[in-house]
DNA sequence: ATAATATTTCGAAATGTATCGAAATATATG
DNA sequence: CATATATTTCGATACATTTCGAAATATTAT
């Protein structure tokens, strides 16, 4: 992860609106918004999905549409188009390189001129 | 940390001059913005100091002091004034807590009604 | 082909944020 | 007290972002 992509990131994540729908995506415990399908698969919610967890519209707003390729950008969510619908899932490990960088600037260890 | 507090600070972290100023502050292996004096302290640059080394310029701006009173209200560097000087510091826990949180929500174990 | 559904794109309005220079404040020094 | 230094506050401007509604696109179903 470079510096342009850790900033972007933090920056996506810094907006209340995009982190609800980051921890709503990231809620599978709630069996609301991903679940596990007979297969065992995980199921990823809908735009739409998403955008009524986390405004109650019964639709998708273009508000949201445009925060979720604002993370989608980041890397933080994956979106992929299944026929009518855009399914969206958490992609945890671009949470633990934040989480990690942020650790190591905290030491002192971050990439600079050092 | 409560929610507001970890919004806060991911927001503030979220500037490339901000987090300019706090990594400014954690590179004290550079030994140019945080330096160890005779007795093992720790010496904290002041805010005109930290403003030279993010910007170039020769005495503090406004808008730097405005970033670092963000900073401030964020928890994560502290404020204290000596004298005519504001010294700043690092608060590393800060920084911890919000990686923390991060990797919660990476794990889906935010605190929320599950 | 038409209609229905899900989403995206566009343009505009509203809001928020960063930046800058000047003036104000606070502290130390001569 | 007057001056110099460090920082903050203020007001204005510029810029970026969020939000909204309408129109456009894409896909499926009838």
């Amino acid at each position: 992860m470079n510096n342009e992509m850790f900033m972007s990131r933090l920056r996506a994540l810094g907006d209340p609106t995009r982190m609800s729908i980051v921890e709503c995506l990231a809620s599978a415990c709630c069996g609301r918004s991903t679940e596990i399908d007979d297969h065992g698969g995980v199921i990823s919610p809908t735009a739409g999905e998403v955008c009524c967890t986390v405004t109650g519209a019964t639709k998708i707003t273009s508000t949201i549409s445009h925060h979720l390729h604002e993370l989608g950008s980041a890397g933080i969510i994956a979106l992929e188009r299944r026929g009518r619908t855009t399914i969206c899932t958490l992609v945890p490990d671009a949470l633990l390189e934040v989480a990690e960088q942020i650790r190591l600037i905290a030491q002192g260890k971050e990439n600079n001129e050092c």
